[in-house]
DNA sequence: CGACTTTGACCGGCGC
DNA sequence: GCGCCGGTCAAAGTCG
């Protein structure tokens, strides 16, 4: 592997074909309706979809939902759990609770999103007047002149279990952690990560009242792979997307020539997606040379499927 | 000088 | 109640 930064659609067969069949990681388990090159193509292949020739594009433009796509990629989608694509994956159920991108954040991050959701109409939660430590500064400011503001942002805060913004987490393999995705982002925090010797980043969108947020970790059974998790929608357009959509738009497919396609692509594409699910995370899009699909969210120890333990498909 | 990153401190949730 | 841990804050530093 080469230490130049690269971007990981350049070792894709969609992008590009410069990885062996030795580099490539197999994928934790096959979408039932995909074969990996059905995937990979243009039209998606979207069995059973609704939208027969639905190709990426709609996805690009959000007229394809979070259902349809949860579909596309041999997920289900139900509307009060998290998407359970297989049948037997209760037993990660358990472990994926207990992982720092999957189920233990589901609650952090449910409680700590009912004033994020609700951010994205305007102000963020920093902008209220009530909330750890930049609060406790701030409350010294409303404890002199808005005690009542404060003691009401307490209460109101308390009861409501908050809602979680649905999340989509991508395993890249790349040799850069924060990948371009048309989007700016500005990092806000970087934490270490339990078991791991890579470190998490923390980055929202530095778009004003946009409060979509990405982490950003590698994987440390495959450093080579950067798991990049997105939390919410945005609610502006990509300003990579504006240079790059009206060129991809002109391609009838996406994949049919390699030159112009941009590490952007595939973010964008899950950027797009419309969240009418409550399910809080989608799934993992694994994207290498060979796979591009997305790994339920429950599917297990995120750090466990990538990449050794659980690729071995069982043989019948 | 503004935008961005770094980094130590802090907060809240959760399990024990 | 305590400690752990993920997530966030914000001052200081860096960069262009």
């Amino acid at each position: 592997m080469s230490h130049e930064p690269h971007y990981p659609f350049e070792h894709d067969p969609l992008f590009g074909n410069s990885l062996r069949e030795s580099d490539i990681h197999l994928p934790l388990y096959d979408p039932p309706n995909y074969t990996y090159n059905q995937v990979m193509t243009p039209s998606v292949d979207l069995n059973g979809l609704d939208q027969p020739s639905m190709g990426f594009t709609d996805c690009f433009h959000g007229s394809v939902d979070s259902i349809t796509l949860s579909r596309a990629f041999g997920m289900s989608c139900s509307s009060s759990g998290p998407i359970s694509p297989m049948d037997d994956e209760s037993r990660n159920r358990q472990v994926a609770r207990d992982h720092p991108l999957m189920g233990a954040n589901e609650n952090d991050l449910s409680t700590q999103n009912s004033s994020e959701s609700s951010s994205s109409t305007g102000a963020t939660t920093e902008e209220n007047c009530g909330k750890t430590k930049k609060d406790d500064l701030h409350k010294k400011g409303c404890e002199v002149g808005d005690e009542n503001f404060k003691k009401e942002n307490k209460v109101k805060k308390k009861p409501e279990k908050r809602q979680r913004e649905p999340r989509v987490a991508f395993i890249t393999k790349s040799e850069i952690d924060n990948l371009e995705d048309g989007y700016r982002w500005r990092k806000y925090g970087q934490k270490a990560v339990k078991n791991s010797p890579y470190p998490r980043s923390y980055y929202r969108c530095t778009s004003q009242n946009c409060g979509v947020k990405k982490r950003v970790e590698r994987a440390y059974q495959d450093p080579s792979t950067v798991i990049t998790t997105y939390e919410g929608q945005h609610n502006h357009q990509s300003p990579g997307a504006l240079r790059n959509n009206a060129a991809r738009m002109l391609s009838t497919s996406f994949f049919g020539s390699t030159s112009t396609r941009s590490p952007s692509f595939a973010h964008e594409f899950l950027f797009q997606m419309p969240t009418t699910t409550s399910s809080n995370l989608l799934g993992y899009q694994y994207l290498n040379p060979q796979h591009q699909f997305l790994v339920p969210h429950d599917y297990g120890l995120l750090h466990d499927i990538i990449p050794s333990p659980l690729i071995h498909k069982e043989e019948p």
